[in-house]
DNA sequence: GCAAGGTC
C-alpha cells in the first residue's frame, strides 16, 4: 500500500488560508472545525492536506513574574532580563498540538516578509514541541494568485531561520527599551499615569512637537496684492508684478492703474492642462483620505477591517500602489454595476482600453486597496470608507481630466493685470472624484476688447505657517521617516492620544507630551528621532544575512541601554521636575470656583472626552468643558460666561 | 501598569 503524505500548511490569517486551500485544491477544499479552530482540508493524489489559519503572531514576549513589580525591580537588572515567551492565543497552540501527531510535513505559507517568517516559526516551534523531527519547508509567493501560489508550491524552499531571528531580535529590543524607559520616567516623575516611551511612539510625538516649533518660530510676512474687478458679471484680475512685499509697490501699481477708467484686453493665452488620475491606494493614502473626510484613522482602519471581513473590500493593510496583473479588474467592475456607482462603471466599460495608473511603491505583500463587491446599503461610517475605496479604484481606471486654461492680460491705465481661469473640458477621472476647488470661468474675450473697470482694491495678507499635523498628515510623515508599519501607524497615533501626549484634530502636544520630548532630546537624540529605527533595521538586515548573531546584537543594544539609563539617572532630578511640572499644569486648572476646597483637574469620560472636574467629587459636582487652547467653558452652552484659563 | 508587530 502506498503511503499518503499528510501535510500541514500554515497561513498567516483566515482569509489567506481560505485562498491557499481554494487554489491548491482547485476548489474542493472543505472547511472543518477542530479544537474550536476553523481550518481547511483537501485531498489530492499526493496526499491529504490541512490548511491552518494562524492569527498573526501566536507567541508574545514579556517579562517574567520576577521583574513585574516596578518598585522592586532595578532597571539595570531589567535590561539584562531574558523575556519569556507567552502562548497567545492559547487555543491555536492547543489546536496545533492536537494536529501535530498526525502529520508528515509542515509547509510555512505565511506572508512573505520578516514578521511572516517569525509567525511561521512560532507555529513550527509549537508543532516541533510535540513532533521534534517533523520536516518543514517554506512556500514563498509574492501574490495570492493561482499561478504564483502553484509556482511557490512547486519550488518549496527552506525556512529562513535567520530572518525569523531578526524579527525576534526586534521584539526583544523594543520591549527592553520601551519597558525600561517607560518605568524610569513614570517612577522618576512619581506619575500616576503612564509616561510611556518607545522606538516608534516617541519619534512620532517628536514630529508633532517639531511641527509646533516650526509654527512657533514662523514669522508671518505681510504682502499685498492689487486687484481689479472687471466687466459684468465681474471677475478679478491681479496686478502684474505682485504679490508686493512692500506696501509702496502696491501703492505704485494702484496709482499707475488709477489713471485708467477701463480695462483693455492685450493678451490671451489659452492652453490645455491635463491632470493625471491618482495612483492605486495603499494604507497610508487611505488613512490620509479618511482623515481628510473627518474620520479618525484608528476608526477608519477598524471599519475597513470589517468591510474586508465582510468581503466588500480587499485587505486594508498594504504598502502597494501598483495593481498586480492578476487583479480581475473586469470582474470587479461587473460586480460594481449593481451599485450607485454604475454610471462610472459604464463609462469605464465604454473605454476602448482600460489602463490602470501605477503608483511609486510596488510591493508583493497585498494588492492596493480595492473594492471586491458591492454590498447593500451601508451605514456611516462604513459608507464613507467604502466610498473612498470605490471612488479611488474607479478613478485609477479613468483617463486624465483635461482643462482649458486661459490667461488674460489687461492694460489698466499704465499698469498690467492678469486674470486666470480654468474650465473642465473632459472630466475623465474627475467625474468620480470631483475637484473641490473650481475657478469661475472668464467671459468670452478677444484682444482689443475694452471692459468696464468697476474698481481697484488692495488686498493685504500674510504668509502662513505650515499647518498643524492632522492624523492623516502625521501618518504620512511617519511613513516618510520609516516609523512604524502599515498595520501599526494608526495605532501609534491613537496611543499618543490615549497617553494624553497629543490633543485636538489639528494635533498639538500637551504639556506632558511637550515636556517628555524636550527632556529626552538632549540625552537620547536617537530615541526621539527615526535614528533608532534606522539602526535597528540595519542590524536586522545583518542578522537576516547571517553576518551577525542575534546574541551579539542584543548585547550591543543592552550596553547602549545601560549607558542611556546611567545618563538619565544623572539628570533624574531635573528631568523629573521638568516633566512633572508640565504634566501637572496640563491636568490642573487651579482651585475649584464652586466649592473652594478642591481643584479643577482634567478628567476623561469613558468615551475619551476631556473635561474639568473637581477633585472633591462627588461632594462637589462642578464640571466644565475644555475649549480650544485649554479655555474653560461652561458645561451647558450659553448658561455662563466662559472663564479665562489661568 | 512597560513596546511594536502581527491579526480579530
Amino acid at each position: 500500500m502506498r503511503v499518503r503524505l499528510r501535510s500541514l500548511l500554515l497561513a498567516e490569517k483566515f482569509s489567506a488560508a481560505l485562498r491557499l486551500a481554494t487554489i491548491l485544491s482547485h476548489g474542493t477544499a472543505k472547511k472543518v472545525r477542530a479544537d474550536g479552530v476553523s481550518q481547511f482540508t483537501f485531498s489530492t493524489e499526493a496526499g491529504d492536506t490541512i490548511v491552518f489559519p494562524l492569527r498573526g503572531h501566536i507567541v508574545a514576549v514579556d517579562y517574567p513574574e520576577s521583574v513585574r513589580d516596578w518598585a522592586a525591580t532595578d532597571l539595570d537588572r531589567l535590561v539584562d532580563t531574558e523575556p519569556v515567551e507567552v502562548e497567545a492565543p492559547l487555543a491555536l497552540h492547543e489546536a496545533l498540538r492536537g494536529i501535530a501527531p498526525g502529520i508528515d510535513e509542515v509547509v510555512v505559507a505565511t506572508d512573505f516578509d520578516r514578521e511572516g517568517e517569525l509567525i511561521g516559526v512560532e507555529a513550527l516551534r509549537a508543532i516541533r514541541a510535540v513532533r521534534p523531527d517533523v520536516p518543514a519547508r517554506r512556500a514563498r509567493f509574492s501574490a495570492m494568485t493561482p499561478s504564483e501560489v502553484l509556482r511557490a508550491f512547486e519550488g518549496l524552499c527552506d525556512v529562513d531561520w535567520a530572518l525569523a531571528e531578526a524579527a525576534a531580535t526586534r521584539e526583544r529590543i523594543d520591549l527592553a527599551w520601551g519597558a525600561v524607559l517607560t518605568r524610569f520616567l513614570t517612577l522618576a516623575c512619581g506619575s500616576e499615569v503612564l509616561l510611556s516611551v518607545g522606538r516608534v511612539q516617541t519619534p512620532t510625538l517628536a514630529l508633532v512637537r517639531e511641527r509646533e516649533q516650526e509654527r512657533e518660530g514662523f514669522a508671518p510676512r505681510p504682502f499685498w496684492d492689487v486687484l481689479a474687478d472687471i466687466g459684468d458679471p465681474p471677475f478679478v484680475a491681479r496686478a502684474a508684478g505682485g504679490p508686493f512685499w512692500d506696501p509702496s509697490g502696491a501703492e505704485a501699481a494702484t496709482a499707475r492703474a488709477g489713471l485708467g477708467a477701463d480695462a483693455l484686453v492685450v493678451r490671451l493665452e489659452a492652453y490645455e492642462e491635463r491632470e493625471a488620475p491618482p495612483s492605486p491606494m495603499n494604507t497610508t493614502r487611505f488613512l490620509a483620505e479618511a482623515s481628510r473626510r473627518g474620520l479618525g484613522t484608528a476608526r477608519a482602519m477598524a471599519v475597513a477591517q470589517d468591510l474586508y471581513v465582510r468581503g466588500a473590500i480587499s485587505y486594508p493593510r498594504t504598502d502597494n500602489t501598483v495593481y498586480p496583473p492578476s487583479l480581475p479588474i473586469a470582474d470587479i467592475l461587473l460586480r460594481l454595476r449593481d451599485s450607485s456607482y454604475r454610471e462610472h462603471v459604464d463609462r469605464i466599460q465604454s473605454l476602448p482600453e482600460v489602463r490602470p495608473t501605477r503608483g511609486p511603491v510596488s510591493t508583493t505583500d497585498h494588492p492596493p486597496i480595492h473594492p471586491t463587491a458591492a454590498p447593500p446599503r451601508l451605514r456611516e461610517p462604513a459608507a464613507t470608507v467604502y466610498d473612498i475605496v470605490v471612488r479611488r479604484f474607479l478613478a485609477t481606471l479613468l483617463p486624465p481630466a483635461t482643462y482649458r486654461a486661459l490667461a488674460a492680460g489687461f492694460r489698466i491705465g499704465d499698469a498690467d493685470f492678469v486674470a486666470h481661469a480654468r474650465g473642465l473640458v473632459e472630466s475623465g477621472w474627475r467625474s468620480v472624484i470631483p475637484d473641490e476647488r473650481s475657478t469661475p470661468p472668464l467671459p468670452p474675450l478677444q484682444v482689443g476688447d475694452v471692459l468696464a473697470l468697476r474698481g481697484l482694491r488692495t488686498e493685504a495678507a500674510r504668509t502662513r505657517p505650515p499647518p498643524f499635523h492632522t492624523q492623516g498628515s502625521l501618518i504620512q510623515a511617519m511613513e516618510r521617516m520609516g516609523l512604524g508599519t502599515k498595520s501599526t501607524r494608526h495605532e501609534i497615533v491613537a496611543l499618543l492620544y490615549r497617553r494624553e501626549y497629543i490633543e485636538g484634530r489639528a494635533i498639538r502636544t500637551t504639556g506632558a507630551g511637550r515636556a517628555l520630548v524636550d527632556a529626552l532630546v538632549p540625552h537620547a537624540p536617537d530615541l526621539t528621532s527615526p535614528g533608532m529605527t534606522r539602526t535597528l533595521e540595519g542590524r536586522m538586515s545583518a542578522i537576516a544575512a547571517g553576518d551577525v548573531p542575534m546574541a551579539s546584537v542584543l548585547r550591543d543594544s543592552r550596553d547602549e541601554l545601560h549607558g542611556l539609563l546611567a545618563a538619565l539617572r544623572e539628570n533624574e532630578a531635573v528631568i523629573a521636575r521638568w516633566i512633572r511640572d508640565a504634566a501637572r499644569l496640563h491636568r490642573d486648572f487651579g482651585p475649584c470656583d464652586a466649592c473652594g476646597r478642591g481643584r479643577l483637574v482634567r478628567r476623561r469620560t469613558r468615551t475619551g472626552w476631556s473635561f474639568l472636574g473637581c477633585t472633591e467629587y462627588p461632594r462637589c459636582r462642578r464640571r466644565l468643558r475644555i475649549g480650544r487652547g485649554g479655555v474653560r467653558l461652561p458645561w451647558t452652552l450659553g448658561t455662563e460666561a466662559p472663564l479665562a484659563a489661568p
